[in-house]
DNA sequence: AGATTCGCCTGAGAGC
DNA sequence: TGCTCTCAGGCGAATC
């Protein structure tokens, strides 16, 4: 489940192998993505050279041009693999770029909630990117920034953390974990989270994101990085996917519950 | 307008 | 074994 620390370990990756290499070949899949490939898709990219990639919340975007970019979105199962020879299509790739520097991204998705998207123009008026907030890892991202967001919500802080609005780039993963680093109750509502506690919770984000990066993202199912290793920050989950296992603070049952259609998981005892 | 729910999609796993 | 059911969740659309 791509969340930021996933798209930034395929970013990395990807940055390796396309700054200055040129598209020779494009290969589409048939089934349709979340947004389908745009009309023209093979001929806008073929030839075109690409410059750095960058990310953005979720987003991996390409330059292939001035102000035109290459925009990869993983959604739920999206996978990339980098491979220097050409393959033949596996079930669900739906897309591969083939290199003059004979490398091959293919990009592989089984729910096919992700999309590739060409964009042009200034992001700040785009419409996806002129929404979201800041990232996580910026200072932008800091305590009366969030508290001024908050401080009047009646939704749950969980809620409030996976809005790509507030903060760019949480999903589920990671907002429990964030809590349970904060010692605060996924069911806490905004209006009753002070300043000192969005200090905390800011403070825990930064060092969660940094440190899930450094571990090359969670695998729980699905990511894998373009390499074909695992994401290592598994490892470090204390929360996510605990129920009944001990708290490791204070070892008493790691509890779950349905908010908003979406499972939390949290220590009753430590998160108030 | 803000909050909540639904739908998109496949495969793994549970239960019978 | 094989069927049906549930679940995973990012995100935008639909609905309350």
């Amino acid at each position: 489940m791509p969340e930021l620390p996933e798209v930034e370990t395929v970013k990395n990756a990807l940055s390796k192998v396309v700054v200055g290499a040129k598209v020779t070949n494009v290969f589409t899949g048939e089934k349709k993505l979340r947004i389908p490939f745009p009309n023209n898709f093979k001929k806008i990219v073929i030839g075109r050279t690409f410059s750095k990639p960058f990310r953005r919340a979720k987003y991996c975007l390409l330059p292939i041009g001035n102000f035109e970019f290459l925009l990869i979105h993983l959604g739920m199962s999206g996978k990339i693999r980098i491979l220097n020879f050409n393959p033949p299509p596996e079930k669900h790739d739906h897309l591969i770029i083939s290199l003059d520097n004979d490398f091959h991204i293919i990009y592989n998705d089984t729910r096919r909630f992700g999309f590739v998207d060409i964009i042009k123009g200034d992001l700040d008026k785009n419409k996806i990117f002129s929404k979201l907030g800041p990232e996580p890892l910026s200072a932008k991202f800091e305590k009366t920034y969030l508290f001024n967001l908050i401080n009047n919500s009646s939704q749950k802080i969980k809620n409030l953390l996976l809005d790509q609005t507030i903060v760019a780039g949480l999903g589920n993963i990671y907002v429990n974990e964030i809590l349970f680093k904060s010692l605060i109750s996924p069911k806490r509502l905004g209006k009753n989270i002070s300043i000192k506690k969005c200090e905390i919770i800011v403070n825990s984000t930064k060092l969660i994101i940094k440190n899930a990066i450094n571990a090359g993202g969670t695998t729980i199912k699905d990511h894998i990085q373009p390499d074909g290793n695992l994401g290592y920050f598994k490892n470090y989950l204390k929360v996510y996917a605990k129920t009944n296992s001990n708290c490791a603070n204070c070892n008493s049952e790691i509890k779950e519950v349905v908010i908003s259609n979406r499972k939390s998981y949290y220590c009753p005892q430590c998160q108030r």
